[in-house]
DNA sequence: TTTGGTGTTATTGTCGACAATCTTTAGGTT
DNA sequence: AACCTAAAGATTGTCGACAATAACACCAAA
């Protein structure tokens, strides 16, 4: 693993959790002192930085966390009802016997932390992005993998992270889940790719919420 | 404009019409000669080819050209079903009249100069990118445009240049198009997903043909 | 002959310094 | 006082060289 990929993941963290706030002006020296490493690297992250919409650039001019607004939080999850419907359409074509029992397993695991962590949130993010991510993977289309993965979902656990995903919704999200992977199993695409776009919105109108709150 | 954005369009081009031929070796030494650049906006401009799914980089191995393939094509032209899809359903709610009608205009200008240039398909083909990138662009969703027009278009163009797009679809594309961008002005997005979703999937069927042809 | 190890070579990753560009601030003019 | 201009400062883009890693060839042993 190469310095660069390093420094990505800890900024990455950083400014999903808040820690370089949203908004915040990018300094190449700054945060190459900081990290302690040359800028060739640096700017190879934030290159990928980017990539999954984490910092916008101009050229000669800087680079800027971006900045969380209802607007943007619409436009992603557009996008997300209309990927994950097709990954499920596709991961009920796809996925094997084998990879459907692990989603599974998996479910089961998490119902019984989330009994135990009631309220807390972040391991039932880290959980609900671990559920879709097999969904994405069980679709076997590298592109969409590539889109879902890699690009869109840092913003996402941004959103999630800042602006808070609690109340009834935590719990209820386990039961859309295991009605989702049952679809699946049933090879029943069309059904899950319905209930994963209800899903999301579900989800979209919890954290809009959140930002309506707030920013009032 | 900085050198990095200039060799990028140039070696972007290079690769989809072939001329860097599909599946070699991406040497950073022999195209910084070549260039006359130094590594560094090249690694820049190689990160962005990545990006575009032009070159596929192994970390401390070099890169490669993309190889087309039919399972390629198939994912990448599910996903353009599935995001152009969305953009005319959006389109049809955001665009305006004013746009609409260039749209329009741009298509008879299509026509004429189709008439005259009947069998060369390259104008062709910057044509029918320029439509949908028009109605890309009328869908407003930031990361929808990002995603097909710097991410996922500069494959389509490869695809659809190096294994041709000829026959009497030429033309039937036009009629599409027309259908497409009446159901967007009557605001009718249903109509226009269908319909655009036809139209990708007559286009992939018209490139798998070729494909099948070649490597047989 | 095949397989495993080793040395060589070439490529990639990283570094520090220089050049080009933008932002800011100070100054002068209307 | 407001606005345009210009110089200073800082930041980004680019360069050439060094270090680390991986591919390759060669040789030895089974």
């Amino acid at each position: 693993m190469t310095a660069a990929d390093r420094v990505l993941l800890e900024i990455q963290r950083a400014i999903v959790e808040g820690d370089i706030p949203a908004g915040s002006k990018i300094s190449e020296p700054e945060l190459a002192r900081r990290f302690d490493l040359s800028r060739a690297p640096l700017r190879e992250a934030l290159a990928r930085l980017e990539r999954c919409h984490l910092i916008e650039r101009i050229p000669n001019a800087g680079a800027r966390v971006v900045t969380l607004s209802k607007e943007g939080l619409i436009s992603l999850y557009q996008l997300r009802e209309e990927l994950e419907g097709l990954a499920c359409r596709l991961a009920a074509e796809q996925m094997t016997d084998a990879e459907i029992a692990e989603v599974r397993a998996l479910l089961d695991q998490h119902l019984s932390t989330q009994r135990v962590r009631e309220g807390e949130s972040y391991y039932q993010e880290a959980g609900d992005l671990d559920f879709h991510y097999r969904i994405i993977l069980g679709s076997k289309n590298p592109y969409l993998i590539n889109i879902l993965c890699d690009e869109l979902y840092f913003l996402v656990r941004m959103y999630r992270v800042q602006l808070g995903m609690n109340g009834p919704r935590v719990s209820r999200a386990f039961d859309e889940h295991k009605a989702i992977i049952h679809a699946i199993a049933n090879r029943d695409g069309e059904l899950a790719d319905l209930l994963m776009r209800r899903h999301i919105g579900a989800s979209r109108r919890n954290i809009e919420l959140q930002l309506t709150g707030n920013q009032a």
